[in-house]
DNA sequence: ATTAGCACTCAAAACTAACGAGTGCTAACA
DNA sequence: TGTTAGCACTCGTTAGTTTTGAGTGCTAAT
């Protein structure tokens, strides 16, 4: 395919930056008037027809303005993200405005509300995946009736509570004993890494009341273990109504109804799992977010570490026509300061 | 005021009734068919105009039928809440659509869900009120970098952690110790009665290393008491794009904004939070609801228990022509089903 | 007390006209 | 050859007009 020329690229761009602005298409005149270059709108006319020919842009109908597609929209941010290089954004110390708080899941949705209100688009966060991080300690306490409460303490602080309940009372002895066993086999291992094999290995290590410890590895076992589905949070979901595109007709109605579902958002974090890198910025423009009711939007997803392997991942949810510049810088400033954040916890 | 006399009654009754289900002001033909006595058009013109004299329903203008104004709904609430003698509801045994959860809060946001899907309304449900339940027990264990785990264990098997910087480590013989002490001392008070009274008296009680624990006590006290701004969750938010009534203007957006926001719900249960006795309803109808943005809607909420005390609420919220019947009934079945609950729970 | 009849009202729907932003094309121009 | 002025054309938007019909209030008859 032909390459654009420089004349065409700068038209695209003004035409782009002029519709994010407007939300209404734009039209040659106001190219004309916005160019550093004095061009007439005749000019520019010539130019739009051939951009449209070439599928970076549409008009909605005759005798409208053109507004880009998403392969316009695709063009300007491939350029944009590879043309940045670390421009060594400022890193305002906005850390204040975080309030201090015991658990991660608590930091995140401050984050997610932060961003919202910073960018006025909706956002999203996953919790951390809990699989990839190292158990620091387990403690088991006796609740009577019969039940355990089961906590587990993760790296970076995660903290998980499960009550399980094994049908008899165990004596402090037996907690204490079990705690021991626990902690000086686990601690350190991933969630991942706690196969049936070790648990077996720790079943024969403790001979002596079997029956009952069976059980209560089982338990412990079968509770780390379920804490896989990742929980997502989201935020700033009102900020939708700002943009008509997004709500003419039910869409308003569909999209708030995604976001409060929460599931369909999975299939974005997991989309590009595989190829995220730290801090990598991914973003899906229009067609290509893989939920059915955000193919007017576009998302942008970074992803954010906390100790070792990734972690989560944090996503804006806009219009196609969002800032994408600025949304990117928001994300990149905001994962630095959820590093220095996590390094201070961890 | 002059009492209504039966017929007008049922005549408001059916106007209720009618804009219920169609949501379009009902006009005299209409109710002449509906009735069950046989009367013509003009005869309930008369008595509509009587109704309208003295309150109870408007035209949204000339020349079209008569919807019920905040009044009349009052009117017909007021009487069906009196009616009511328990009605025995077959209460349904719903409880197997609740998944086995260890963590009430889950428990919680789960009920939401199913209220909201069950009833089409939005609802929302607060955490229970912690600062009245009593403490079964406090874990403390060492975390490492001067930090401290703090999991307290409510009755009703609450469960909730923090995580407390004292800036040096203990020895596991002091945890230990620390641990007897507070459990010894704290363990069968509310939150509300862990004055500042208790925690000196446990301060002089361990005279030895005292600077620490003072240290550690504080902190704990410190992260329990904070724990009194009750968790509020929504569900259902999307359901009010099903009316129209709710969505036209800027309507939907502020609506589905406090939802989101939370905190202005707050309103909504405290306000008489002090005639709530077990399982009451109570009914906010358009301006009687203590939310700005939420004047056109009605809110029914009930209150639940667990275990002992006042403890939480929760709330059905939906356009003023809301289905209040159905809702009541809904909201009680709920209520018995967290009965039961709570009670396999405790 | 009830009701049939009828004139009246007024929001909503359907239709029409005017407007104007924006285009594509052609012809003139540097 | 690339640029531009000029102009006819398109078509969505807005404003104004008419029609329709659901519903009322009033009056007079039952």
């Amino acid at each position: 395919m032909a390459e654009l020329d420089e004349r065409k690229e700068k038209i695209l761009y003004a035409i782009i930056q002029n519709y994010q602005e407007t939300g209404e298409p734009v039209g040659s005149r106001t190219i004309s008037k916005y160019l550093d270059v004095k061009l007439s709108p005749a000019t520019i006319r010539n130019e739009m027809s051939d951009l449209e020919e070439m599928g970076y842009i549409v008009q909605p109908h005759t005798s409208a303005g053109r507004i880009p597609t998403d392969k316009g929209y695709r063009l300007y941010v491939d350029r944009m993200l590879s043309e940045r290089n670390l421009p060594a954004v400022p890193t305002a110390d906005t850390s204040f405005l975080i309030k201090r708080v015991d658990r991660v899941e608590e930091l995140l949705m401050q984050m997610a509300r932060l961003l919202a209100s910073d960018t006025h688009y909706a956002t999203m966060i996953t919790g951390p995946r809990y699989k990839r991080t190292k158990l620091k300690f387990i403690q088991l306490s006796p609740m009577g009736d019969g039940k355990l409460l089961v906590v587990v303490v993760a790296e970076g602080n995660l903290v998980k509570n499960h009550i399980i309940s094994i049908g008899e009372d165990i004596s402090s002895e037996g907690i204490l004993q079990l705690n021991l066993l626990l902690n000086n086999n686990l601690s350190g291992l991933t969630i991942d890494e706690i196969t049936l094999d070790v648990i077996s290995r720790m079943k024969a290590e403790d001979g002596e009341h079997a029956e009952l410890i069976n059980k209560v590895l089982d338990a412990v076992a079968e509770s780390i273990r379920k804490e896989e589905k990742v929980p997502i949070y989201t935020s700033g979901a009102p900020n939708i109504f700002k943009y008509p595109e997004l709500t003419g007709g039910d869409k308003a109605s569909e999209l708030i109804s995604t976001l409060e579902e929460k599931e369909p958002l999975g299939l974005i974090v997991r989309s590009g799992e595989e190829e995220a890198g730290r801090h990598d910025i991914q973003v899906f423009i229009g067609d290509e977010v893989p939920v059915e009711s955000m193919k007017d939007c576009s998302v942008v997803t970074a992803t954010y570490e906390l100790g070792n392997g990734v972690q989560g991942k944090i996503g804006i949810i806009g219009p196609k026509r969002m800032d994408y510049q600025k949304v990117v810088e928001t994300l990149q400033r905001t994962m630095s300061q959820l590093d220095v954040i996590f390094q201070e916890e961890g």
